[in-house]
DNA sequence: CTGAAAGCGCTTACAG
DNA sequence: CTGAAAGCGCTTACAG
């Protein structure tokens, strides 16, 4: 009889059985900027494991503004999501970390550290410092000697993160470093791009991630300054569009399906057994190389 | 008193009001590709909106699968959605737009139209068809003869639809039509460029949209072609790619931003008031001229 | 106008 | 092992 009532229009109440005490099955993702094509890759990722795992995902992008960050928090956590990650906008954590402990929702902070309290908000990211290392003694390797690394707002973590493993190449090389800081954008890229493209300042330049670095390749292009020879190009992250442009981007992966796989399955296993992941972790990073440090001869 | 307790750490309990039969203050979107940038700046700016009147978002990727899209639409049901915004998954529409139609989920499909039952399920796209004429317009009139139209699976309603208008313009002006069929990704539209690049088949072409045509572009710059003179390119959509590429990309703009905060304001507004909009809406397009239908001198 | 009671649809603990 | 009752935290309609 009730499976007659079942199969024409009867639907669980998840609301109710949540009053109740049940686990609700509703989990959050929070992101700083979505429309970036690193986080659209990293979200789809996230959503499609949370989903295969049966969970619904509540998504909010914050632009990189903690106020609309911790407005979105709330909303989730009134909601009732059963967990959350997070990759945060910097500025006034207590705001968007103060109720999530309270609430107790396991909560991995992803990409950025925001919050100190990694006891309480484990961190999780690709190993960013090792990365740059790599592809600054690849530039080395390759023969170049005046280095400039493009992107990145100086007094961000994110940024010095990445810087650290560049400057330390460089200064066991005895070699000069130069940051020149400034926006995570492709336009940025583009118009600090000019400037190098039209002097000779540098034989080569590491950027904060691969927007920047595309920004970059499309002034050196617009210059008619070929890449890979003179002048060679690493990007981070390996976005889709790295290897799909003219010449394909030498960069840092960090494997964004693998990474946001990995992340929101550390999320859903904090979550069903109960066992906080360590406090912070570093997944390893691989430099893939492309023409634009390699030059025509590969 | 109550003020006092609500002051640390009481949280409204939104399960117990939505069981009573307040509003959820959950909406739901579901994507068929949010790895594609069109995408992820089409679902930040809906999320945004949402955000920003009020309600929170569940997320959805369905990668294109039917399957998968009924299963995730089925949980936002059961999770309380209170009206859905879909870019729909072709094959197999009952399993998704049954429930919602038993569950009397407010739905909106953006986009592509799946489910014929646009008075039930209301229509909502660009114009795509008065896109891609304004575009072959364009080229007819710098010259242009033999224009190809590259990407888009033939037998899909939104392959259909961006070529009639190319189809209609090039039958006007007594021209030859070519439709180089296949996905929609950058990779297509490089193999296509490189077999355009080595031939003089054609001298001009409009992509299914600015991904494929993205690839094209990186075809001919490997080829040494340039773009703009002897061969003129178009995409469709405006991500924010297209303007930062070399040369930038001539596009059909839907704006994206607009487009999306447009459709999440339509779908909110039908829940709120009541009122069904109408079964089909087409929103303008605009042919945003760049170098590479220009070439160098403007 | 204010305050106590009923009930939404589940799950859980308890009685038969 | 099965079935009726209690109760989760709200909102709504009703009594005072």
């Amino acid at each position: 009889v009730r499976e007659a009532i079942g199969a024409l229009g009867y639907v669980y109440n998840r609301p109710a059985a949540q009053l109740r005490g049940a686990r609700t099955g509703l989990v959050g993702l929070v992101i700083n900027d979505l429309r970036n094509p690193f986080f659209g890759e990293f979200a789809a990722s996230v959503q499609m494991e949370f989903a295969a795992r049966g969970y619904a995902t509540v998504i909010a992008n914050t632009d990189g503004d903690p106020v609309v960050q911790a407005q979105v928090t709330g909303s989730m956590i009134e909601h009732g999501v059963s967990a959350l990650l997070i990759s945060a906008a910097y500025g006034d954590e207590e705001a968007t970390f103060g109720p999530l402990a309270r609430a107790s929702v396991p909560t991995i902070q992803v990409l950025r550290k925001v919050d100190p309290r990694t006891d309480l908000f484990p961190f999780l990211a690709p190993d960013y410092a090792a990365g740059t290392a790599a592809a600054t003694r690849h530039l080395i390797g390759r023969g170049a000697q005046r280095i400039a690394f493009v992107g990145g707002l100086a007094a961000r973590p994110v940024t010095q993160e990445r810087l650290s493993g560049y400057l330390a190449e460089l200064d066991a090389a005895g070699l000069p470093a130069r940051h020149w800081a400034g926006p995570v954008s492709r336009s940025f890229g583009r118009e600090t791009g000019a400037v190098l493209a039209a002097s000779d300042l540098h034989d080569a330049a590491i950027c904060y991630n691969d927007l920047v670095a595309l920004g970059l390749l499309v002034a050196f292009n617009e210059a008619e300054r070929p890449l890979g020879d003179r002048f060679r190009l690493i990007g981070i992250d390996d976005i889709e569009a790295a290897g799909q442009v003219w010449p394909p981007l030498t960069t840092v992966a960090c494997d964004i399906d693998d990474f946001g796989a990995d992340a929101a399955a550390r999320m859903l296993d904090w979550l069903e057994t109960g066992v906080r992941p360590a406090p912070e972790t570093r997944t390893p990073v691989r430099l893939v190389t492309r023409a634009s440090t390699l030059g025509r001869n590969g």
